[in-house]
Formats: structure tokens, sequence, C-alpha cells
DNA sequence: GTCTATACGAAGATAGAC
DNA sequence: GTCTATCTTCGTATAGAC
């Protein structure tokens, strides 16, 4: 019935994958639910990708790709007119980004989102660090960007703002936070606009923030 | 050597879980470990909590209960002032609490930050709630002090806020952004003094932005 | 090269004897 | 209250079919 199923077992294991993940976690996720969902043998993880976190990286790695492409191509795009692209324009460009990707990937797109979204916060470091080893290359452009529309500002400071920033787009987007009001109702797959919005507006706001009374 | 280490079983068992959840995460905190660590028998936990999630349940709420407890006193502090509190007022209360039970609970503060912090973000969505189910209590009184101090927002744009605030913390306390710059040398224990301003100003700012033009 | 069937050792939680 | 025995499930390794 799903007629857009890959035809290599390699490329079920990653959409599989990246699906399991985002729904329960890379710690709950076993390869055994996950090959025998992907319809592969448990077996075929090790062979194509080496080990279970093999696997993970992998999947962090399609999933980032499309989105370094885009946030530096909006970064350009912003730098392109010559002036200074301001604090809304560059919190708009990182933050909308994580939200597109939801339409960007198809049908993948809200389990791709997710799945960044958990991986941040996966209680295991070496997981951690693997989403850290991919948002890198674009993390110093956008440092960069950042402390030249906020000159005022201690380097070290603009560096916590962009961590905080990362971090509350990644709750966003992994929907942590949902759980967290008891009678909330519980948001099944994305993110209203609004509620996108919202964010960049608070983000805008804290960026621009008056330096901490240290 | 540990001259203050607990009488009893279950006093011994809380305090290594509260450590060892903080430090690995529950699911990967094995019985096994912890109960070695405890000078316990596997069986103990099943014993008196009933099973892992249930030991995972009390911790939370013991650590919870003292948060609470300073969280509602500095709000009343700030109200029975007679005038309203300022957004910063209720921020600091909020943050500094979080960041305070370093200190108040003797050498265990660290670890209870931590866990707290882990709590709200790991994969099993049941453990989440766990964690939701222990603030509710404060959240209608925060969410009512911060809608009267930001009169012109919608309530539902107070609440996004708000969860904000806790999630923020909760990365805050949990030293899960550390991992997300590779090159990052990461913080041990806690936090400076002038990390938990930082959040403070960013909030700050943030909670008092101009609605989102949804 | 791709993939499957199956086996292995470690670690998990729990039930029931004591 | 404690301990042990048991049963399950995990990730990985090996051998071989196509």
């Amino acid at each position: 019935m799903n007629t857009s199923r890959p035809a290599s077992t390699r490329d079920r294991l990653l959409d599989t994958a990246e699906r399991l993940f985002a729904e329960h976690g890379f710690a709950a996720t076993s390869l055994r639910t996950l090959t025998e969902a992907a319809g592969a043998n448990v077996a075929a993880v090790n062979y194509h990708f080496g080990s279970k976190e093999g696997l993970l990286r992998s999947v962090v790695e399609r999933a980032m790709a499309s989105v370094n492409g885009e946030r530096l191509r909006l970064l350009e795009e912003l730098g392109a007119s010559g002036r200074k692209p301001t604090v809304e324009e560059l919190v708009r460009a990182f933050v909308a980004t994580g939200a597109s990707i939801v339409e960007r990937s198809g049908e993948r797109g809200p389990a791709v989102a997710r799945f960044l979204g958990r991986v941040m916060f996966e209680p295991d470091p070496a997981v951690r660090r693997l989403f850290g080893t991919e948002v890198a290359p674009v993390e110093g452009q956008y440092l960069d960007a950042l402390q030249a529309a906020l000159p005022e500002l201690p380097p070290d400071e603009v560096a916590f703002r962009y961590r905080a920033m990362v971090g509350l787009l990644g709750l966003h987007q992994s929907n942590a936070l949902d759980d967290l009001h008891p009678g909330r109702p519980k948001t099944v797959a994305g993110h209203t606009r609004t509620e996108t919005d919202r964010l960049i507006a608070l983000l805008t706001a804290g960026l621009q923030a008056p330096p901490a009374a240290g």
C-alpha cells in the first residue's frame, strides 16, 4: 500500500530508524523492533552501518544535511543585500528553517524535525555530541552574524544566547514541553504556524536583552 | 568513609538513584548498578518502591518538594508588599530557586538540580509527565502572576512563554547544551553565577516581547 | 556486494523461596 | 526484608544463501 517505499534495505532502515528514533528515542528503540518494521533482518544494520550507533550517525547526517544547507543559503541571502542582517532576521532564518523541514522533506518531514529535536537531549552525551558535530559548520557563521548584530554584547554572552536559541528550538521541535503541562492536549504532528511565530518573537527579544548584570 | 551515609536501605536507594539518574539518565541506569552502589540487593528496589519507575517517582517527589515550597514562598513574599510583582522579579524567583537548590540541599544539591533538569527531557513521555504532575501545583500561581504582569498578552501566549522558561531552565540545569558545542569545555558541577544571571536577563526580555504577529 | 538465519554472551526485571 | 533462580531482551558476531 505504501507505493513510495524505498527499494533498498539501506534506505528503508534509514527511514524507519528516523521515524522510530523520533517517536521513542534512541535507547528505547531496539534493533529488533526497528528491523522488523523495516522488513529487514537484524544483521542488516550491522552490515550497512556497523553498529546501532553507526546507524544513528547516518540518520543524523542525512537529516542535518538539508537543514545546514538551507541555513547557510538563508544566511547568504541575508548578507547579499549589502546591509547587516538584524537580530530578528537571523532568528527567523534559523528557526524557520527548523520548522520548514517539516514541509520540505515530504511525508518524512515531521519525523525529521522531531528526530533532530530529540537527539540533542538524549541522555547519552555521546549522542548529543553527534548532533553538536553536525551543527558545527553553520554555527561559526551564525555566531559571527549575531555578534555583528549585537556589537555591544561580549562574545560569551552572544554564545550563551545562541545556545539558548538552539536549545529552545530543539525543545519546540521535539514537543518535549507539551508533557510538562499535565492537562495540555498534546500536539500530534508539528506545531501551528503561530507557535513558531511565538518562538521567534520570544527569542528575538531575548537575544536583544541588555547584558546580564554580572 | 562516608560518615553521613543514611542508615536505611530506602534512603540510600533514594540518594543513589538521584545521583545516578542525574549522571546517566533513567534508562541508562541499571538497577544492578544502582543497588550495588547503594549497598543493597537488586530486589530491594522492587520491595520499597514497587518498580524502577516507582523509585523514580519517589525521587522526583522528594526533589520537587523543596523546590515547590521555595517557589511558593518567594511568590508570596513578592505579593506581600502589596504591589504587583514585575516580570523580572517573577523570572528571578523562578529561576533562582532552581539554581539555589544547588546550595540548599547540601552536598546532594548539584545532583538534585541536574536530576530535575534531566527528568523533563527523558525520551519516555511517561517520565516527563511525572515531572509535569509535580510542577502543576506551582504552575497555576505563576501563570496568574505572569498574566497580571503582562496584561496585554493573550493567555495562550503567556502559557507558551512560561513553558519556554521552564524548558530553558531545565536545559540550564541539566547542562545538556554544553555538548552542543563540540569544542566547548564542559561544566562539571553547576553553573557560574553569571550564567544564571544571563539566563534571567534573556528570559526577562523574552517574556516581555511584543505579542507574536500571528 | 546484499542480505538472511541463527547463535552468543551480557544485562535486564521480576517472582517466589527463604 | 533479603537473596537467588529464571526468563526475557538486548546488541553484536558468524556463516552462508543469492
